[in-house]
This record gives C-alpha cells, structure tokens and sequence, in this order.
DNA sequence: CTGTTAGCGCTTTCAG
DNA sequence: CTGAAAGCGCTAACAG
C-alpha cells in the first residue's frame, strides 16, 4: 500500500505538502496540487486511517454501547441504528457496536458514545462525548444529555383515550422493572387515573420479566389475572406480547376488540396490521430517534450547542383492537 | 490520558517492559509483572488503539459492507449482523458498519471484509481478506469465499412437496432480478418442474420491483394475474409479501388453504404466527449465516484454512398455509 | 530477563 | 508558498 512518502517522491514534494494538498489545510499552488494528485492517483494512494488518528486524535468513529454481552440488538434497537446509520454516514462518520463485554483493556478512542437503553443503575460516563437513547436514571440525569420520546405524555394522552371505554378494569403489562422507560410509562398511566377520578376503574400493572418470551409472558400472566379480575382493556409494552394475548382471547372465545380492547405501546415488529383486527399501537418514530441522536451527538463532538435533553413525539395508531 | 511512558516510569521499567506484559509477548518476572500492573491501575492506563494498531498493522475490526447508501439494513441483514456480532465479541473484533458511499478517500485498514448481499454486477474486491454472504455473480465465483443458503436445492424441495398438490397453476414471486439469490431460487424452481413432468401444470414467475412496498407489489401483481389464470398455489419471496397475498385472498373471499396454497422463502419479520392460518416459510437460519461467516472470516484473516463455499441448510417449515 | 531504539504513516509547527 | 523535523503511542528487533 503506497504511503504518503511514495506520493511526496513521485510528486517531487515533500511529505508535508502531501498532506496539505489532501487536508485543504494550507495553500498550494495549482501546479503543485495538480502534481500532488496525479501522483497519488498513479500509485492508488489511499491515506492511513489510524496514522492520521493517531497523529489528530480525531477518530471519526461514534459507537453505539449495546447492552447485551453478546451484541445481540432488538428490533427497536435495530430501527433506531439505521436512523443512526443515515446521518453517520451523511456526515463522514463511522459506525462501531461496540458489545457490552466487560473486559476493555483497550482504550478505543472513539469521538462519541451513543449508549443504549438507560436503566436504573447506570453510572456516569466520562471522557468521552456521549449521549442516551431514552432517559438516564435521576443519579445521572442532571448531566446528561438524551433523546427520548414522550413516554409519560403519551401513556397519558392513551389513557385519556381509553377511559371513557373502560368497563371495569384495565391491565398495563409494562417493560422490564430496571428500565427508565418503564418508569416513566408508569407514571403516565397513574397520573391519568387520578387525574380522572370520575372513571371509577379497577387498575392492574405487572413489569415483563425476562426469561419467558413476550408472547408467552403475556399469556401467562393474562390467565392467571383473569380468573380474579374482570379485565376487559389490555395495554402491552409490544406487538410481540400482544400476540400472547390475542392467543389468549381466541382460546378463550373472546372477542376482539368487544370484550377485550387491546392497545401496544411500541410496534417493533411492525406486525399490526398482521393481526386481525389490526392492532393498536404507539409508533415510537425509531428512526427520528436514532437520526436526532446521531446528529447531536455529532453537535456535540464538533463543541456545538446542544438542547441537553431532545423529546421525540410518539404517536398513538387507532386500528380496530379499540374499542369505541 | 495516561500512555505508556508514564506507566513506565511509575514502575520504574522502559516501556517495552510494560508492552511485553500488557501483550503477554514475553515473560517477565513475577516481581515486575505487578509492579506495572500496579502502576497502570494506579494511573487508569488503557493501551491506545490506534498506536497499536498502527505499530502492528492489525486492527481487531471487520467490516461489513452495505448494499445501501444510507447504510440501512432489512431485516434479513439485521439478523445475519446478530449472529455475526455474536462471534465477533467472542474473538475480541469490531465490527464496522460500513455503508456504501462512492468517496473513499481513505484507506481503513480493516482486517477483513463480509460482503452483503451479491449482485449480477459485482467486481473483484482485493487487498483484504472478504467473504460474500451469499453467492457472488459467475465472473468471480472462482476467486470468492462466500456463505450462502442451498438456494436452489430448497426451491426442488420445496417444488417437490408442493407439486402433487398443484392443481392447475403456481405463481412464483421471487426476489428482485438482479440478485443472485434470485436466479439460483429460479433454477431450483425450475429444475422441479422438469424432473416432474408427470404433474401437468401452469407456472408463473415474476421477481419482484423495487418501488413498491412487497406487500403492495404481491397484492397488484397477483391482482393483474388473478383474471387470465387459475392460480391456486403461491410462493412468495417473504412473508411481507405473503401479507399482500392473504389480503387479496380476504377481499375476494377466497380461503387460505383450500382456495390459495402459500408459502413465503423467509420470514424476515418473524411473522409466521401472526397469519391466520399460520404462514408456512422456509427458515433460513440467519443467525447461524452470521456466526459461520464471521467465523471463517477469522479463520481466513489469520491465515487458517477454510472452504470457499460454505452452505447453510435452510428449513421448511410447514404451517396451515398450505394445502395437503 | 530487561532496556534501547528504530520505525508504523501522518500532522503540524516553525524556519526559510 | 514549501520543506524539515518533531511527535502521536505503541511494537518488536536487538543488544546487553
């Protein structure tokens, strides 16, 4: 692979003018540059990526933190990184995922840190440019900066939605317990019931424990809930775990949306219309989430002004498991 | 940042001392060993990638070459990555998601290549280490590694079991013309054909236009042939497809088996349960593509031998979609 | 077994 | 406007 010397040769310049022919970084003469390029044309001279890092300190890479050790991204994650994927690449950037494996002897000096799926236990990030998909836990939040969407806000406008069709009692199966999300949706959901005291509603609220699939989860937990409650509107965290309670309703000869109303507050398998009827659901806008990170992170890297904390809206899809 | 001069002098040895326990390059007395151990501790000192990387001349990162400008991935390519990261963590690489912007300029040295999604048109890639996933175009099969599913071994079996349940016409609506996955399902189509002749029936292939969405696109083009054919069984190339199939057979009240045998080559949405009847498809085991590319990609870069065609056994899987 | 030293390829000050 | 040279942090002979 030919080197910056082999061009400064060929060209009959020295090494540093090279540089500045490819870095526009000072002024040369257009015979000089002419001269410059031919030659590194000739001889296919590409720059050496880890050189030039080494020599700036500029790396050009974002890396995106996953939160499985294995590396393995759910599909919410997935659509949030093609957002992601589109504005790196807009913007010269390379993309690293970056496998939550302990070790880290190595010291990778990205320019920025996208860190994924916030939990209640996360600790500050130093030294390195970074910002959250989703709300940091309150340790942490005064100094970070995220983008999220409006979960509490929109568990709150979906509430007041579904409360004038409540009969008697709602269940919310809500996202994993450690997660700020779920929190968040939590609060929502609450607010909304006391906020609207006239409905006089029995509420139910479990958090998914991982270890059975969605589906499965929400199978179980239904049956089990049902026997003692009369249960008769359904909120899931996702399409995947209303599959479970589809199955359940067609088990036990219920209808949709007449005796069970059903809403998904996230679509990630993109699956409602696969249901019938049509699921419900929150469409979470990923790819904003993931374009909107990705710029101001890349705001942020170049010292530019950012808005600490950036919400994307999410918007509530009426299908036919609602009933009117 | 602390470098490795500073830990060297903390522990009072060069630094080629510290680089030889740090890489385990050489031995070093107990004694010493943790002195520098201590002093890089003491000093949060991580090794700076980049030196290192320029120094050795490998960089611990495998990219992946998207098909598409904006870098984004369908949802094939998301699980395949899965699996692929999987690997990747354990052997210590990175993995660089690589869109495919013409520029260039710069020359990443990456140690190895996976290669997404091969066309009729591709070229030679040289200089690194790479393997396609899926079969490359015949200019350059002789010279390429690849993983790749038994394309058109599947289609003869598929064709095979579908066959003597055919009653007058199949519609074949394969993927798009200029992939090779394409022609190798269309070879395997048609080779059933021939090897059956005592079944006479109508065959239709038509691959599928980007543009339009594939479930769109399987709706209007069954639509076009519905009225001059008696199609009574379909192959669609994924169950996005099969989405615009089933909808067309509820708005001409036509039943899903009896009336409209279907069958879609990938579940790329994971979305089988969600058809009713259940959608048969043929499971290309992604994941399990991702890990034996990954690892013969390994392999390849340090040098070890691998095969240069390695195949992936897809399966079918056979639900109420299709008619006995 | 440990230390010295010459690179890896590029950027960037500083003289000219 | 151009070039010489120091340095980015690390590795790997080689000498001791």
């Amino acid at each position: 692979m030919a080197n910056i010397n082999d061009v400064a040769k060929l060209a009959g310049v020295s090494k540093s003018t090279v540089s500045h022919v490819f870095n526009n970084t000072k002024y040369t003469s257009e015979e000089v540059t002419q001269r410059v390029l031919e030659a590194a044309e000739k001889i296919n001279y590409k720059s050496n990526y880890y050189a030039k890092t080494l020599a700036t300190n500029k790396s050009q890479v974002i890396g995106i933190q996953l939160d499985s050790p294995t590396g393995s991204m759910n599909m919410f994650q997935q659509k949030v990184t093609n957002g992601i994927l589109k504005v790196c690449s807009d913007e010269g950037y390379y993309l690293l995922l970056m496998p939550n494996t302990a070790k880290e002897k190595e010291y990778f000096p990205i320019d920025g840190l996208i860190q994924m799926n916030p939990t209640l236990t996360d600790l500050e990030i130093v030294d390195t440019p970074h910002i959250w998909l989703g709300r940091p836990n309150y340790f942490i939040i005064e100094t970070s900066y995220f983008v999220d969407n409006d979960n509490e806000k929109v568990m709150e406008r979906l509430m007041d939605l579904l409360l004038p069709n409540i009969k008697e009692c709602v269940l919310f199966m809500n996202a994993p317990e450690d997660m700020t999300v779920s929190r968040d949706r939590e609060q929502g959901f609450s607010k909304a019931i006391i906020n609207n005291k006239e409905f006089d509603i029995q509420t139910l609220h479990v958090n998914y424990q991982r270890g059975l699939s969605p589906a499965t989860f929400a199978y179980e937990t239904l049956s089990e809930l049902w026997k003692e409650n009369n249960i008769d509107t359904i909120i899931v965290d996702n399409d995947f775990m209303a599959q479970g309670v589809y199955k359940f309703a067609m088990d036990n000869q219920l209808s949709i949306p007449e005796e069970l109303s059903i809403i998904a507050v996230s679509e990630s398998l993109e699956s409602s219309e696969f249901f019938t009827p049509p699921l419900s659901y929150v469409d979470l806008k990923e790819e904003e989430l993931g374009e909107k990170i990705a710029a101001n992170l890349i705001k942020k890297i170049n010292n530019q002004d950012i808005s600490k904390r950036e919400i994307v809206k999410s918007e509530i899809k009426i299908k036919g498991s609602l009933r009117e």
